[in-house]
RNA sequence: GUGGCUGUAGCUCAGCCCGGUUAGAGCGCCAGGUUGUGAUCCUGGAUGUCGGGGGUUCAAGUCCCCUCAGCCACCCCA
């Protein structure tokens, strides 16, 4: 009879959303900091923007979308003002480009959460992060190859090798309004062929029947008009300049009529990558394309922009489905080991790190055998030891725990400087050591 | 929002079909193996509201119902 009192229910990471601990966040930190170099050579700066806003910046962009009608996650805040959490990244970047006003072009990247309130599943989540670039305010085609081309170099050099490249035009804004006209009425003379779920969005959606994955309709629709037959004379220069630099870079695309991308704001040139290394579900590991609109309808003046995102939840499980881009444990240089009651642990780290020599230690006073286990655990090329003789003779032991050379002794006042020294060699050799 | 599968130690899982003594394994963790030395080996140890709630029963991890969560698929998307 122990009346034991009732624990409370454990918290846990609400509803398709998820922590990332070591190593794998080592991982994330890895994959942002190469993409931020890589983007940053090509004049791009980091953009930080609030992970919510006034609901109608991402209603406006997208009123016909399943991101924005039924995946919004949408609150009421203490001041009853309607915001909503960031469903994607562009929005927000013309929202900023709006308010601020930068000179153009304005050439952005960012590093950030994403919300969608859906059912998670493999590679889906209620909260997913997206690498993304945006360059507001220019129209030309070449800035188009160049936004691909970085996505291309990016997941080219984290060692993705089965990733493919698909793109379409939608044309400008004329076009792309007439052909959703002509594909109606082409559709509605055919609707009875159709799947009935997809029968269903022609009058307001006649696009997204194109990119449906059913049969029926697939098969119904292979002699539909191709929007890319529909272009105008200028939005059909815009696009073969496009594959004409894609070509020039060496990068292989394949053009793909009914890629109909999820937002309503596209015009010109539309991309997706997609990997092969994933199963078709959730396969778009990265897209963008041209919104040449956007700016103007939340308000601003007439501005050309282009970008893309990418998830780095979807590129992370292409690398390991690839097996690239693992990740790296991370380690210390140097693990205290003190027998003698820590003072000497605590102020020897503390030392070591204002010279630059990182260095984790044991607590609690440990056993030598249980603090010498930590060390190796820490990964750490040397471990310093510190018992009651090292105490009395005012030195330190140093032992190399990566290679088999004895350990030695040094002056405690020395130590500092000889590590620094050791540790600033590429590989040290028996010379280097005191 | 709809459907399928799964919830047992920190992790991976066995046990459930055919209810019955103190619920197991491996890994990990902790400690010891001549009281100062890791990664191997040996020995020992700790940790479980058996996802939660209700029901059936003398008895439930095991059977039934509800619920929550995870995974997966549809929808849609990164």
């Amino acid at each position: 009879m122990s009346e034991s009192p009732a624990r409370p229910e454990p918290f846990k990471a609400p509803v398709g959303t998820h922590d990332v601990l070591p190593p794998e966040s080592e991982r994330w930190q890895a994959l942002i900091a190469h993409f931020a170099g890589l983007v940053g050579r090509a004049g791009f700066g980091l953009l930080q923007s609030p992970m919510f806003e006034e609901i109608g910046v991402f209603a406006r962009v997208g009123e016909g979308t399943d991101v924005v009608r039924k995946e919004m996650y949408d609150f009421h805040d203490k001041g009853d003002r309607h915001l909503a959490l960031r469903p994607e990244g562009t929005a927000s970047v013309a929202r900023a480009f709006v308010q601020h006003r930068p000179t153009p072009p304005w050439k952005v990247w960012y590093a950030a959460p994403s919300f969608r309130y859906e059912r998670p599943q493999a590679g889906r989540f209620r909260q997913h992060h997206q690498l993304g670039v945006e360059a507001l305010g220019c129209a030309d085609p070449d800035l188009d190859v160049e936004i691909i081309s970085l996505l291309w170099d990016f997941y080219a050099s984290i060692g993705l090798r089965k990733v493919e490249l698909v793109i379409n035009s939608m044309g400008t804004t004329e076009d792309r309004r007439a052909y959703i006209g002509a594909i109606r009425e082409w559709l509605h003379a055919r609707i009875d062929q159709l799947d009935p779920a997809d029968a269903e969005k022609v009058a307001d959606h006649p696009m997204r029947v194109l990119d449906s994955k059913r049969p029926i309709t697939i098969a119904a629709i292979v002699d539909a008009p191709r929007i890319t037959d529909h272009l105008s004379p200028d939005a059909l220069a815009h696009f073969v300049r496009v594959q004409e630099g894609l070509a020039a870079q060496g990068i292989p695309f394949r053009i793909e009529p009914r890629l109909v991308r999820g937002l309503d704001y596209y015009t010109h040139t539309t991309f997706e990558f997609i990997s092969h290394a994933l199963d078709a579900a959730q396969s778009t590991i990265g897209g963008g394309g041209r919104y040449d609109g956007l700016v103007e309808s939340l308000g601003g003046p007439p501005t050309a922009g282009i970008g893309f995102g990418s998830g780095i939840e979807r590129v992370l499980l292409t690398c390991d489905a690839e097996g690239v881009f693992p990740a790296a444990q991370s380690r210390v240089d140097v693990y205290i080991i003190d027998t003698t009651g820590g003072a000497s642990a605590r102020d020897l780290s503390v030392e070591l790190r204002r010279a630059g020599v990182s260095v984790d230690r044991a607590f609690d006073g440990r056993s030598m055998k249980s603090q010498m286990k930590s060390a190796d655990r820490s990964g750490a090329a040397y471990a310093l030891i510190i018992g009651s003789d090292e105490l009395a003779s005012d030195v330190v032991t140093l032992r190399p725990l990566r290679d088999h050379q004895p350990q030695h002794t040094v002056g405690r006042d020395a130590i500092v400087d000889t590590l620094a020294r050791l540790l600033s060699e590429p590989t040290p050799t028996p010379e280097d050591l005191p």
